[in-house]
DNA sequence: GTCTATATAATGATAGAC
DNA sequence: GTCTATCATTATATAGAC
């Protein structure tokens, strides 16, 4: 499996410095968002405040470093994950796993401030769906699309954002840390039914509103 | 239409102070995020910063008041427009009016930060497509939903989270403040098509999924 | 009600000892 | 590399004059 990035905090692990700081911050933004401060990321990390700027420069540079480091393992693991292909999204599949949480955290708040990650993650999931509505599409499981590269767009629009907006509304009910795991099947179990029902009769009775649609754009 | 909610800043009105104040903030707030300081709501009110305490106590209980505003104002709308109904979302409507800016984008931040308010906005989502999906049921147009609850929370999930998660895009991209109209516009020709597409005609071409997910639940 | 001035706390960043 | 100490700034909130 992926090399396991080590974000224990308890144990004695053989990372430099540099980078336990960064998996701190990782988890410590994560955690609590990023308008937390340097000194509680020191503290995470068992080091001084003063260390963190020594070796990031800023505040901000920190972050980079940490959307850069987040941005190379989801290459990682997507470059991982088509050798070995599973019907399951990216998401999923990185949740599955324990210790991918304090990372699937720190998405959901890149997500939430809206920087840079946002939209490489976003583009990500686009040609993820793309590659999935070919495949399906070649192997005869999907209706041919009318403009496949604008499906994959709104799927992942939509569904990213769904996911992101379920996890919101679960953080807002349930307080403390979130248990992403049991969320995630939480989403599932709310979603899958009648986004299958949608996926497989469609909605509307006629095609009056497409035709309307189509109309427009010739 | 609506009884105007004056935001405008540079004209004389006649709101009492307290209610420029929440004015000021919420289109502070709105354009800033969360994390602005009293100081700057202070000054965008034409008011000294011990004057917003002075009258919301803190900085928590001006948000709060922000927040019961929009939950009111948001009241109002849907009553108005449940008198004259119109096949327009409620978003829709809301950013018809230019002076409503200001509140999306309060709204906007608020899905952001995750608070009461988002439950609260969700919540009247998911009624709102209820609504929408019995009259369509009854009228013909839409196709009898197996569990028209679940479908509706589905459709208020997906439909909110990927609008919000196009405007966290779209922020992303075009730095400044943002048009929303302008936002709203390109959602709606970069959805729609795709959406009406799936909605009318499905995505599989066959039963399997469903069927399976059925024999799960029996 | 409204202001100015201030108390208090926390922030990001830096300097200098070791 | 790492720490402690500190600076400068900013934040919220309050006290007191008018």
């Amino acid at each position: 499996m992926f090399k396991r990035a080590a974000v224990s905090e308890g144990s004695t692990d053989d990372l430099s410095t540099r980078a336990r700081i960064r998996d701190a911050a990782i988890v410590t933004f994560g955690d609590q968002g990023f308008g937390v401060g340097v000194r509680a990321i020191a503290a995470a990390a068992g080091v001084s405040a003063g260390l963190v700027n020594h070796h990031f420069g800023s505040k901000d540079g920190l972050r980079e470093a940490c959307d850069e480091y987040v941005r190379d393992l989801i290459r990682q693991v997507k470059t991982e994950y088509i050798r070995d292909p599973t019907p399951k999204s990216l998401l999923e599949s990185l949740s599955e796993i324990e210790d991918f949480a304090p990372y699937i955290a720190y998405m959901m708040r890149s997500f939430q401030a809206g920087g840079s990650l946002t939209v490489t993650l976003f583009e990500h999931m686009v040609s993820d769906i793309e590659g999935y509505l070919v495949t399906g599409v070649e192997a005869g499981t999907l209706r041919p699309q009318r403009d496949l590269k604008a499906t994959a767009r709104y799927m992942a629009l939509h569904n990213g954002g769904g996911f992101f907006l379920f996890l919101q509304l679960y953080a807002a009910r349930h307080d403390g840390k979130l248990d992403y795991r049991k969320a995630l099947r939480e989403y599932a179990d709310q979603v899958m039914l009648p986004a299958a029902d949608i996926f497989t009769n469609g909605l509307f009775t006629d095609s009056m509103m497409l035709d309307t649609l189509l109309d427009r754009k010739r």
